[in-house]
DNA sequence: TCAAAAGTGTTCTACTTACACCCATGC
DNA sequence: GCATGGGTGTAAGTAGAACACTTTTGA
């Protein structure tokens, strides 16, 4: 925010990107442009935009986010990550991004943009191979995977890849696939029915193809998990960017 | 990262600004510079400055933070914040701004800045009332301080705000003063000596005013605190800023 | 009656909490 | 000695892990 008259400032365009996730088919899976122009012609890359004179970075996350899926935000989760700024990353010039991570269930196969690229969802173990995305966009969907998984440890969040009624196991399989580790159905069913506001009951009950019926619930409003829900130990990571 | 010719592309300028945190007086202080030029000329605002051509926001902090208080980062945490974007939040024009937390101990008493502006330590609780700070800087300061108190939680970069070398009861007092609530001493030494890595133990010891010398330890490399050390239960409280 | 999934109960262990108590030093 | 802070021990309560067991449905 500050004065330095004499400094050189850099002429930096701002876009927004974003990573969606959503989880399809038991993966967690996140939603991919191919790019219609250069650089990176051809190549997958995460949907994202300019940020316009008169908005926020979250009105443009937004907007993108409306654009490439046709969802309107009401109904899912979405939340700045980190700004990425290395001068290298666009080879056309300066340009910073603000990433934004957002999750969603039930998330439509898109449509054709407005510069009729295509998407597609991409399971993340798949999108993070072999160099497959442009810019440095594998490093921010690894970002956004971690944020995901540690977010799924102290918030209730885990309740926006999930559809309007779900049950209980519905929730078990989400843990499970972003996580990436097999849940005690016991243990779970526990932890988070005592979470306070984390499901409401709706009386409704779902009968699956076979076994017992299972009860319907609806998210509460998304908040702290306390004590929160950890991941088993995974010894010493490094959490969160540290500069220096 | 995309791709719309026809969009009003916004013509923004981008920032850094810098919350510093350091304890002082047993006291959480946060370093703030009187504003020498309008707006908000002689209100108090985080330092920062402009992003230049060839350098990361990353970069751009360190620099500031050097010019401001001397110190060269080597010694402190410094991790990005979040980028705030309103657009109405600079009068002048588009300014985006990327906050940064840094977390130090034994910071000096900063010299005037580049442009002779004045700084000065200040108690964060006093630099959040009253509107004292210019343009959205209470709003960053607010989010820095709880940033600052749930990585107190998960990590251990408590040791930032411990000297070279420290002893138990000092690491205590910083996760007093930022938490403002008091531990129980025996149950905090023995969860922060269990913690593997948060703490190298020197063999030295420091002879009190009053009362049996003290052990002294140096800060092991930063890292995730495992299980977490949990600020008493407060209910329900939204964790990071949500979009939708 | 059987398979399958939902849901409950039980035991063991580990950690938190609260607090009593001992230790090492200066005065 | 005694005041002061450093440091250890311990018992009660709570939460997680593992897993046996019961319930409710369709076929």
């Amino acid at each position: 925010m500050t004065h330095d008259p004499d400094s050189d400032r850099a002429a930096v365009s701002v876009t927004v990107d974003l990573v969606i996730f959503t989880v399809r088919d038991d993966e967690l899976q996140v939603l991919l442009v191919e790019r219609g122009k250069a650089p990176y012609l051809g190549q997958l890359a995460l949907p994202g935009g300019h940020l316009r004179g008169k908005e926020t970075l979250d009105d443009a996350a937004l907007r993108e986010l409306k654009e490439e899926t046709g969802v309107d935000g009401a109904h899912l989760h979405l939340e700045q990550l980190r700004t990425y700024s290395d001068p290298q990353r666009d080879p056309r010039g300066r340009v910073i991004t603000a990433a934004y991570l957002a999750l969603g269930s039930n998330l439509p196969v898109p449509v054709a943009g407005t510069d009729a690229r295509e998407a597609y969802w991409m399971p993340v173990g798949t999108a993070l191979h072999d160099h497959m995305l442009a810019f440095d966009h594998a490093s921010i969907l690894g970002d956004a995977l971690e944020r995901a998984r540690s977010k799924l440890e102290y918030t209730t969040v885990a309740t926006a890849f999930c559809r309007e009624l779900f049950t209980v196991t519905d929730l078990r399989r989400v843990y499970e696939v972003i996580w990436g580790s097999a849940l005690d159905p016991s243990n779970f069913r526990r932890k988070i029915t005592r979470a306070d506001g984390f499901l409401e009951p709706t009386g409704q009950r779902r009968i699956p193809a076979t076994g017992r019926p299972a009860s319907l619930y609806r998210k509460g409003p998304p908040h702290l998990l306390m004590p929160p829900f950890l991941r088993s130990y995974n010894g010493t990571l490094e959490q969160g960017a540290q500069v220096a």
